[in-house]
DNA sequence: TCTGGGGTCCTAGGACCC
DNA sequence: TCTGGGGTCCTAGGACCC
């Protein structure tokens, strides 16, 4: 039996997601913009139909937006996490197996289900329409990049209402479909690869699923060749259900204002590194090392520029928010420079492996590591119940004059008691 | 005169995703 | 004035080992 495999997309996620608590927001031009508000990261039907671009930046748009009365809301990213649970365990009662695959996508596998796949499919729509307020549309197909295109297919053509079932096409109809969507819009083809394909005379989808898969991937890469033999219905990609532990764990930002300060640059490292660590020990894991880095802002041609990283490893695994921090810390003296207006810090917590599998050495103070275990679940279990930075290292300060900038953003409300959305009248 | 071959591990950089 | 943040995978090349 064919294999038949589900991507639940959420219709412009975060815009969608605001809509929810502001229903005057429905038929209106809406953006979301990304941290400082810098770029459009999420736009509405109506802001798509005017021209604005995904990740165009904010303020090359303003005239446009003015013209057309576009609202734009700065990221409320708790906000969206908590819609997205919401949506992600509504999901999860339609398949036994599930993959989160992005905060507003989720492949289902549809195998074990008897029913008709397309009414199935409307049925997932409709139960997260009503029970969150959330828009979805549904591609179902035998791999996950031909689910991802049937997605994209439901997405733009309306008379499906929704939901695009590719295994209900016959092959020369699916050929007929896929000939008329252009290469780019494949799932792992991206801007860089899309010249390449056109000139070895590869426009369509369906050009590509007819190119012989051992070529592609001397000339490109192997990844390419996988996405071939997937065009072609065999699933060379697995459905993952259980989410892998990150191999990294990044926290990086740009400032709201630029600052040349040696102490803004450590506070707000501080303040990032204490926020891995503290994902790192969500997932149970120990780092190894961590990378620090610094930049100006590239944008600003004229400004002198500078930008630096360094790598600085640890005596051995560890998720001790303090080590990282003095390590951090240590990282940032070696690569900072005076005299530079910096524009962006962040750090990456590397070599992750699992607590459980941290080596023994003789040197180990089993002591000391037992208190810091300690002092470290207690530490999350006091942040996670009073609030994040309830407790928190000195080091990070109390001014934060480069935090971001957030002018629009709109009340937690169903993560922030004081925030709460409440019905009235 | 003349400088192997095979393997592993690590890192940096590129490309891609949402 | 103003240009996001957090990931993954792959490849090439260097260091090192026997």
């Amino acid at each position: 039996m064919r294999r038949a495999i589900a991507l639940v997309d959420c219709n412009n996620f975060y815009v969608s997601c605001e809509r929810v608590f502001q229903p005057g927001l429905e038929g209106k031009p809406v953006v979301v913009l990304s941290n400082n508000d810098g770029c459009v990261v999420s736009r509405s039907q109506e802001a798509k139909d005017l021209g604005l671009k995904m990740a165009a930046p904010w303020y090359q748009m303003k005239d446009l937006a003015q013209r057309h009365g576009i609202v734009a809301l700065s990221s409320n990213y708790s906000l969206y996490a908590d819609i997205s649970n919401r949506v992600m365990s509504l999901l999860s009662r339609f398949s036994p197996a599930q993959e989160v695959y992005s905060i507003d996508e989720s492949f289902l596998d549809l195998g074990g289900i008897a029913a008709d796949h397309t009414a199935y499919g409307q049925q997932i729509r409709e139960t997260v329409r009503r029970c969150v307020g959330i828009p979805v549309c549904v591609g179902i197909a035998p791999s996950k990049t031909l689910a991802k295109l049937a997605n994209h297919v439901a997405k733009q053509d309306r008379r499906l209402g929704g939901v695009c079932d590719f295994n209900r096409l016959s092959p020369a109809e699916l050929d007929t479909l896929l000939s008329s969507i252009a290469v780019g819009e494949v799932w792992g083809i991206g801007r860089h690869t899309v010249p390449g394909l056109e000139a070895i005379g590869i426009r369509s989808v369906l050009d590509l699923k007819r190119a012989p898969a051992n070529r592609l991937r001397a000339r490109f890469s192997i990844v390419l060749a996988r996405i071939v033999e997937e065009l072609n219905g065999a699933a060379c990609l697995e459905l993952d259900d259980v989410a892998p532990a990150k191999r990294q764990i990044t926290c990086s930002r740009s400032f709201g204002t630029l600052t040349a300060s040696l102490v803004d640059l450590e506070q707000a490292l501080i303040a990032y590194t204490t926020r891995a660590a503290e994902k790192l020990r969500q997932q149970h894991s120990m780092a190894g090392g961590i990378q620090v880095y610094i930049r100006t802002n590239p944008h600003r041609k004229r400004d002198p520029q500078y930008q630096q990283s360094i790598l600085v490893p640890l005596a051995g695994p560890s998720n001790d928010t303090r080590l990282f921090c003095r390590a951090a810390l240590y990282g940032l003296g070696q690569i900072h420079r005076s005299g530079y207006a910096y524009q962006k810090a962040g750090i990456t917590l590397t070599h992750i492996i699992d607590a459980a599998d941290k080596p023994n050495t003789l040197f180990d103070d089993v002591v000391l590591q037992q208190r810091t275990c300690t002092l470290m679940t207690t530490l999350d279990r006091i942040n996670r119940r009073m609030g994040s930075g309830t407790i928190r290292l000195l080091g990070e300060g109390t001014s934060a004059r480069w935090a971001m900038r957030r002018e629009n953003r709109s009340p937690r409300y169903t993560t922030e008691w004081n925030e709460l959305a409440v019905c009235r009248g």
